[in-house]
DNA sequence: GAAATGACGTAAG
DNA sequence: ACTTACGCCATTT
């Protein structure tokens, strides 16, 4: 088994700070794949605007660790729609094949050259805007 | 417990 | 605009 899943570190309490809620269920990764999966078809994100969605703003790089736990079955996440703020297909590497990632992005419409995502700004999906 | 690693980000050159 | 350096936070060795 493998396995691991669980986050009960010092994050989970900064998560409870933006789950007024109190849903103590939500883990960061699960707050992270909810908002991947709210992901548009043809748009992207960056792990910074997740993380700051979530509030945890310095914690882009937990987003795509989050990312690497991401479970295979379903539901299937968007990861391709993931890309760091540079606009680079940075977890390109993470798919079974490294141009899967590319190809499905271009499969959306997404111009990518050089592993770089062309027309980043206006693709660019802000989930702290657009889901509130 | 310390050091190394990593789907990141910002600052400096 | 591109490259290098440093910081952040959790996981792994």
């Amino acid at each position: 088994m493998t396995k691991t899943l669980k986050p009960r570190t010092s994050a989970r309490e900064k998560l409870r700070s933006v789950n007024p809620s109190g849903n103590k269920d939500s883990n960061f990764f699960d707050l992270v794949f909810q908002v991947v999966a709210q992901i548009p078809k043809g748009r992207v994100t960056t792990y910074g605007a997740i993380a700051a969605c979530l509030g945890t703003k310095s914690s882009a790089r937990m987003v795509g660790w989050a990312m690497n736990a991401v479970p295979k079955g379903p539901p299937r996440l968007p990861a391709h729609r993931v890309v760091n703020r540079n606009g680079m297909l940075s977890g390109k590497h993470a798919f079974p094949t490294p141009d899967a990632m590319q190809k499905r992005l271009e499969r959306e419409k997404i111009k990518v050259v050089d592993d770089k995502v062309q027309d980043f700004k206006r693709v660019f999906w802000n989930p702290s805007e657009e889901l509130n």
